[in-house]
RNA sequence: UCCUCCUUAGCUCAGUUGGUUAGAGCACCUGACUGUUAAUCAGGGUGUCCUAGGUUCAAGUCCUAGAGGAGGAGCCA
């Protein structure tokens, strides 16, 4: 018989069919005539209850089903008599496709702590909350498709090993295949990497902007959305060695156009979510809930989908660094010395402490912070005339920080060609990137969004190594 | 990489100023119950108190080192 899925199932109302579920247990409870098997197949956050009154046939079965067990079941649809749902199915027929040995199977119809599933990573989607920020991270990835497609962007595969060590975005990792217990030598008594698979030294990439670059200069829309791969030591919630970004980048388009279409993306894909997750959601806002119940009253945050909500329905406050700093210097814990970066000058950069207040306290909703100091932003920015900023804007949201970075870029070659000496970047390994300046260079701009940022602020998580199925940070590759 | 905190039963956690045989809930097993909602009620046994040293008559508790984890900072998305 044809399996039903448990979201199409619950929205039915042909009672007295006959219906086949798949799925696993989530809980067993029972008396001596009749046992109630919540099923989930994760279609949907809500379990289908399975109603089995006890007979001779049954009862070996149901002696061998635990939490974690995986069954096909096959039975009448019917109207719910207890509250909790409005459909149920009365078994018929069970088979076990697959035990779970209570003794052994890690997970409980209980509370576990995320620290504690974050090492079951392997089982930890069959919870709850990992199965929505499951769901919530495909709708994303495909909102975020639908977004760009509709408006006439080109998807780009910017390529994941690099041969080009200047993107100045972070430490990298290196690729080779030369054997590390015997690595060739060159006459300098360095790693030669003539000899690897590449002919030189390559690494995974930290960034496909250059390559979306090269792209939009000639398909006027692109954007990619790819693994990138950060080897910093950094351990934090919000910092992974392996991650998602979605990097568009526009030509024809200023500083102005590429904040548009920012904060419309973020828009969209909010309210993408609302529309399509609305389950999801509201269970993890619940969670969310619960979680925060033992915090102050001024400590917790707002509720989940009041804020998405309240982002979808204020323009993000622009304001440049130096409009920033005036702030900062002139606010109550800068006056006061709380701070434990205390602002006293044009030029810092800002710290998280900084940023977390303009968002937080000052403005209370998204910010994004524009014409930071050159000295602190990246080569290919767009210099201003006042010789001293350049178009970078960094798009801040409430208890993530930075969740994008981006930048009118640097078409002009002679700046860019300067700025790059200026800063040591290798000339002759961008070769290919300053061409675009000498041949029908345009105005352009683009920015990065780090994917797991956003499923932070939209699941209502805390670490980021929850909204990813197997994070990746430093000291922790298992699964 | 730096700072702070944590590690006790399969899970979540309690364990007093160092003092007898280390506890609870959940899970599991047995029994009760005519429909439950993380069912309920009664009973059952479960420990390398993270590891290695040290102090002490006595260490889960104090000290040192290490391992693992978490939070914050930096780097950034």
């Amino acid at each position: 018989m044809k399996r039903t899925e448990i979201k199409d199932l619950l929205e039915r109302a042909d009672f007295g069919s006959k219906v086949n579920v798949k799925g696993w247990v989530r809980t067993k409870r029972g008396s001596k005539n009749v046992s109630f098997i919540a099923l989930n197949d994760g279609s949907t956050i809500k379990n289908v209850q399975l109603v089995v009154e006890m007979s001779p046939a049954m009862e070996p079965l149901l002696e061998k089903i635990h939490t974690g067990a995986a069954l096909s079941v096959t039975g009448d649809l019917t109207e719910s008599m207890g509250s909790g749902q409005k459909v149920e199915v009365h078994a018929t027929d069970i088979e076990i496709l697959g035990v779970a040995n209570p003794n052994d199977y890690p997970l409980q119809p209980k509370k576990h702590s995320l620290e504690f599933l974050r090492e079951k990573a392997h089982l930890r989607y069959r919870t709850n909350t990992f199965s929505a920020i499951a769901r919530i991270r495909h709708a994303m990835i495909f909102a975020i498709h639908k977004f760009f497609n509709d408006r006439g962007f080109y998807n780009i595969h910017s390529p994941i090993i690099t041969g080009s060590d200047a993107e100045g975005a972070g430490e990298m990792f290196q690729v080779t295949t030369l054997d590390l217990n015997n690595i060739p030598k060159n006459e300098e008594g360095k790693a030669d990497f003539q000899t690897d698979f590449f002919g030189k030294a390559t690494n995974l990439t930290v960034s496909g902007q250059l390559e979306a670059e090269l792209a939009a200069l000639a398909l006027s829309k692109v954007y990619t959305f790819g693994p990138t791969f950060r080897a910093e030591n950094s351990n934090t919630t919000r910092h992974l060695a392996e991650f998602w970004m979605i990097e568009p980048e526009v030509a024809f388009c200023d500083i102005n156009d590429d904040m548009d279409l920012a904060e419309d993306m973020l828009k969209y894909v909010i309210r993408y979510a609302l529309d399509n997750c609305k389950d999801d959601l509201e269970f993890l806002s619940k969670r969310l809930l619960d979680e925060e119940k033992n915090k102050k009253a001024d400590e917790r945050s707002m509720e989940l989908i009041e804020k998405l909500n309240f982002v979808l329905d204020n323009d993000f406050e622009r304001i440049t660094y130096t409009e920033a700093i005036q702030i900062l210097r002139n606010s109550k814990p800068n006056k006061k010395k709380r701070f434990q970066f205390v602002i006293d000058g044009w030029g810092a950069d800002l710290q998280s402490e900084h940023e977390r207040y303009l968002v937080e306290k000052h403005f209370k909703k998204p910010v994004i912070l524009t014409d930071y100091p050159k000295e602190i932003k990246a080569f290919y920015m767009k210099q201003n005339d006042d010789g001293k900023t350049v178009r970078a804007m960094d798009v801040l949201f409430p208890q993530i920080g930075e969740i994008i970075g981006g930048s009118q870029r640097e078409e002009e070659y002679d700046k860019l060609a300067t700025r790059m000496k200026e800063m040591d970047i290798p000339e002759e390994s961008m070769w290919w990137y300053l061409e675009t300046r000498k041949f029908g260079t345009v105005p352009h701009a683009g920015f990065g969004l780090g994917f797991e940022r956003l499923i932070l602020f939209l699941t209502g998580m805390g670490n980021i190594r929850d909204v990813i199925p197997f994070p990746r940070t430093p000291l922790n590759c298992e699964f």
